[in-house]
DNA sequence: GAAAAAAGTTGAACTCATTCATAATTTCGT
DNA sequence: ACGAAATTATGAATGAGTTCAACTTTTTTC
């Protein structure tokens, strides 16, 4: 008979992210008030609360689910790389992209790379930034086993590689959320423009 | 006899800016309440709204300066970049970083940097952006001079170099200024170490 | 099965950025 | 130099995130 509060815990806890999520995406995380997502999941503004520390952390709840899913897409490309440095390093920043609007919406990627940054020595700012390193982490092993297979020059440092071109990347997509008019085409053009001399460079 | 007024507004200002920048070097952006600062400048809350439109305002003006003096510095370096691309490029970049924090403490500049990617559209977030292209143009501008000088090779493209080196800069600093234990030093060897195998691969 | 203990819920109260109607001050016309 | 007009200063009121002491519900104990 222990099992009635956890079920009542579960079903409160996801009420809450499935109506602070639909309207972070229909109104802008500013907007929304937590009374609003209180009234809508159903609870009062206090059990809110109980569930999420701050308004800040149901937010990067839902980035950190986006980011698992592009991780675990990621890891199949690290794994068996496309043909060709360029395609290979190409397919795996354009999977990032193409997932990352999947649950956030440019501005709720604006809202949760502003608390990251604001505070980062918070539970979210850690765990933000471990999203982000993990990725970073990920370009460099898609580097490394392009090496391996000797489709980039052996001898170049395949960490310092991988920080370069995902400091490019992050930085494009940073970009790219920040301007509400800017297309995926033009962020995939941008990076392609931006890693292409050097994806020339590096190819063995 | 018209002069009075504008003698008070500019003293005023000059007032509110020193009271809001000495406290929030002392106390973090965050902690300090317009009240505060309201005090300090000897003048009430509302008087430090009609002075800037909103606190976001004050400490971009902080923000202003400082880069504005780093790109002063800048523009030095370009027009006569030190021998090797190595070297030139380092120290644009170094000089960038060490004039970082004359004005703004880290704690500074991640309130400033939330502040312009949460909100890019308003007078705020564009002046900061602002303050971004010119200096990535000016990383370009190098570039571009070292292609001219012969010691860049000739067919690359200065653009996309330039935004990739700024990327990887910009990105870094960001990593700087997110913890508080990482040294000038450290910051400058990642970059280096990052933008080193670059360098090497487009020296003519 | 009832009462005590534990866990969770609630919404009024608190803080702080921002606004706005009113008051004070400076400038201008005569 | 005086009153009207324009400009500026003021601080109480507003709104939203967050906290917390009192109240409910669930679980455990006997």
């Amino acid at each position: 008979m222990s099992g009635l509060r956890e079920k009542q815990k579960a079903d409160r806890q996801s009420r809450i992210l499935g109506a602070a999520v639909s309207q972070f995406r229909a109104s802008g995380y500013r907007s929304v008030r937590i009374g609003d997502i209180a009234d809508r999941a159903g609870v009062s503004v206090g059990t809110v609360y109980n569930y999420y520390q701050t308004k800040g952390d149901i937010l990067i709840a839902v980035v950190a689910m986006e980011v698992e899913e592009v991780l675990e897409a990621g890891a199949a490309i690290v794994a068996d790389p496309p043909e060709g440095v360029q395609m290979a390093i190409l397919s795996l920043i354009h999977g990032y992209y193409d997932h990352s609007l999947e649950y956030l919406s440019k501005q709720m990627w604006r809202s949760a790379m502003a608390l990251s940054i604001e505070a980062p020595g918070t539970r979210n700012g850690i765990l933000y930034h471990d999203l982000d390193r993990r990725l970073a982490a990920q370009v460099t092993d898609l580097v490394a086993a392009l090496q391996t297979r000797g489709d980039v020059t052996g001898d170049l440092n395949a960490q310092a590689l991988g920080g370069l071109i995902f400091s490019n990347l992050n930085q494009n997509f940073i970009d790219f959320v920040k301007d509400d008019e800017m297309s995926l085409t033009v962020l995939k053009n941008t990076v392609a423009d931006q890693t292409g001399p050097l994806v020339r460079l590096i190819s063995a």
